[in-house]
DNA sequence: TTTTTTTGCGAAAACGTTTTCGAGCCGATG
DNA sequence: CATCGGCTCGAAAACGTTTTCGCAAAAAAA
């Protein structure tokens, strides 16, 4: 029933209203009797201590946030769902912001939860020169464990992927199975990931000895202008034979284009992405993926933000943890 | 800086807390000078109010709290991107949770809501013998709206699609462009949305007089089961020509037992399905699929929140909100 | 001029918890 | 017998806001 507060409580069993609050956390200065008086009535009442009231006083707010560029990417709901579900686990809730790759919209978002609305925060960061938002967090005391997107300079925890060696193992892969002008495809240059990636894919190619074949394409994030860029680039007289796309929106808007011109995959072009569609399996044709575990990401990442929150030690590895992807090599990429 | 409360700005200003507070705020009731010297010093300190101090004397928490079975759908994280922008606009925080088609964990987290943790409700519910849970909403006043998964017994309002229409319009097609034995693959038996479905499925074979060769196959919700069981029945002697999937991992689980049994799709097996995989059309063969407007709906479910805590009146439509999928028909069931 | 209204602000209560401090009581200890 | 220490519990402060109430001074109305 709603409207039962501690004070309705006590006044009901003519205590005081602290003895009712210790009693329903099972205070050890409360005897067994008492406590049974009082959670009987407060079962009965279906009471629910205010929350506000709570966090206020404790000054915490069993909540973390989670802060993603996008949610509509499969890699961020599976991650999600891990965070979630640690989260679940150790009675906190979970805020959720999307910035929509826009950094403005972040940093505006992050200040909010400056003041304890949150515990703790995991953010996978959206491209932008600095990030003073995440500073002040530093500053405000608000612990923040980075996933996925990551920023190098600031000081905080960091669960990522082999991502540079995937790459880099897929580009080889490539050349090695014939194709000669690999172009690589990415979005928002200066993030962690694209530069990983890109490391990967240009490694690949300087160890074969062909660096100066490089195409590298910086995609706009305006959905339809991605697609004409790539248009663009598979029509011309010096197309690439093979793309690597960074991220797995371009390895389908690569698929899509295809199907426009008339190019056939993998005969006239190979394709592979970092993506984890759980339905490339079913393309046509398969296509080639790098997959990381989001899953267990979110998971990780979340588990060492309560760490964090709960004051604890790191454990070694924690401060920077590297998950291992996988190459899923299918018929997109079979010359 | 963290650490800044009224009661330091107020000292520092030689104000009372209250005058600060009413600054801030922009109450009329304060000068145009104090006002603009009040905000310098909260500018400079980067002072943000306590949340749980502003929601527990206003009694809300500017907080609404998204509930669904899973997020790795796309319907579901489509549907969140569009909650999520409006809760944005208003200036109010996501509270998210994943009840994994739990109804016991729904249950939990709904009670949880209950004392002013959020100020209202979104969900999509799971299959359960009844909701006593959210009857209790109802009683402690805290607003609700279902969308896509409702339950017909709570008077709440409700944005769903005309799936009874398109499963209708979907199975006729089949029916008329050949099919004799459609199979309708659906998971919870008592869910709001299988029903309609299912409904609209039946409405087509009765209207070509083809009733007695409905098949309908309730799959289990776990994962590797569901598989299980359309391969013994897509293997057997009398295996359907076509099959009709009430929701999207029915359909891909389709697609996945084929290509393990060596069925082609569309020549020995028409496959057809709600979804709102992006990607459906890159399938081999591309997947016909029912899409509903997730993103609308998850916009248009908000929008009606917020009217209900803002406690103005609903328009006429919006206490039952249906809104339009459309089917795509694509070469998964070309005869 | 006097009275009323408006303007600008301060003091303190209120929101519903948790926590600090202390008090009474009882049994044990010296 | 005086003291001490544990066991229960109550009173009140505290958390950081918002809001109610009141009050003085200035402005407007009479």
């Amino acid at each position: 029933m709603a409207g039962t507060d501690l004070k309705k409580l006590a006044r009901e069993l003519n205590l005081a209203v602290s003895t009712v609050s210790r009693a329903l956390r099972d205070s050890h200065e409360i005897s067994a009797a008492t406590k049974a008086r009082v959670k009987a009535l407060a079962d009965k009442y279906g009471f629910r201590p205010n929350p506000h009231a709570s966090s206020l006083r404790q000054a915490k707010s069993r909540t973390i946030a989670v802060v993603v560029p996008e949610i509509r990417n499969n890699f961020f709901s599976q991650a999600i769902n891990g965070i979630e579900l640690v989260a679940q686990e150790k009675g906190y809730h979970v805020l959720i912001y999307l910035t929509h790759e826009n950094s403005k919209q972040e940093r505006e978002v992050v200040q909010l939860l400056q003041n304890g609305r949150a515990d703790g925060l995991l953010i996978s960061v959206t491209e932008a020169e600095s990030y003073p938002h995440l500073e002040a967090c530093r500053e405000a005391e608000l612990p923040i464990v980075f996933f996925d997107r990551v920023v190098d300079e600031i000081d905080a925890p960091r669960v990522i992927t082999d991502e540079k060696l995937l790459a880099y193992q897929t580009c080889r892969r490539l050349l090695e199975s014939g194709c000669e002008r690999i172009a690589f495809l990415t979005m928002a240059g200066n993030l962690s990931i694209s530069r990983h990636r890109q490391d990967g894919y240009l490694q690949a190619l300087k160890e074969k000895g062909k660096e100066h074949l490089s195409i590298i394409v910086e995609c706009s994030a305006a959905d339809g202008d991605s697609r004409e860029q790539l248009k663009k680039i598979l029509s011309g007289p010096q197309r690439p034979d093979a793309v690597f796309a960074a991220v797995e929106k371009l390895a389908v808007d690569t698929y899509e284009v295809c199907a426009g011109i008339g190019l056939n995959i993998p005969q006239d072009l190979c394709v592979a992405g970092f993506s984890n569609l759980t339905v490339a399996s079913l393309f046509n044709p398969p296509m080639t993926t790098v997959v990381q575990p989001a899953y267990e990401i979110g998971k990780e990442a979340a588990g060492i933000l309560f760490r964090l929150i709960e004051g604890k030690k790191l454990l070694p590895g924690e401060q920077k943890r590297v998950l291992p992807s996988h190459l899923e090599w299918r018929r997109s990429t079979a010359r």
